[in-house]
DNA sequence: GACATGTATATACACCTTGATATATATTAA
DNA sequence: TTAATATATATCAAGGTGTATATACATGTC
């Protein structure tokens, strides 16, 4: 989870992550798509790989590169369990307080 | 969103946000259970900060940092973006290639 | 086999961030 | 006011990461 929040923070490899959503690209797509070197997509799609985020398959001289699922359904489910920051009703501090006072009760 | 997942990536700040999920902490409460320095910690928690993570309000010399809902929910609807990943039935793969044939027939 | 296209790797370098240390600020209490 | 506690900021060295360029490798075509 940590390397995938790692990897996905390089703003060049959100944007391959973004791009490979509406369906798999090759090398050269990606290279058109972003406007940058061909040598750096390369590496970013190797570290995407090292992740597991994306996988590729060959199709002649192509690399076609698609999503992998995993990672995300991963961070999916981390992110969710975080609503009850949304859905609390109770105010966080208010309840540290609450502790607060409790220990400088003892 | 871009901003969030750069703070989250470093881990000691990930550490952070995994500990203010538990409920508000001080600093001081934040650097023992980290068992990094007081300076780091307060470096970090000002990114949180800045980022919108995080919140602070003072109790006497205390302060109070708990998380802020907003950049986690709106993480959290991206990934859920994602799920079309893990529920497609067609694979993107072979859906790349229909429009590759195309393409060449063209 | 020679060549063109597509992709991957290697090297060098600049930059940014972390981490360590010292110091400054704020709040409370005596 | 002085001291003590809690926290924030400044400075700087070290390490990691992205970028540019050159080059190597793979596949298909002539």
């Amino acid at each position: 989870m940590q390397l995938t929040l790692l990897t996905l923070a390089e703003p060049n490899r959100f944007n391959i992550v973004e791009l490979l959503r509406n369906g798999p690209k090759s090398v050269g797509e990606i290279v058109q798509a972003l406007g940058i070197s061909q040598p750096h997509v390369s590496r970013h799609l190797r570290i995407l790989s090292e992740a597991g985020m994306v996988r590729s398959r060959s199709k002649a001289q192509l690399r076609i590169y698609s999503l992998e699922a995993g990672p995300f359904q991963e961070l999916d489910e981390w992110f969710d369990s975080f609503s009850i920051l949304w859905e609390e009703r109770l105010d966080n501090f208010e309840e540290y307080m609450l502790d607060y006072k409790k220990k400088e009760d003892l």
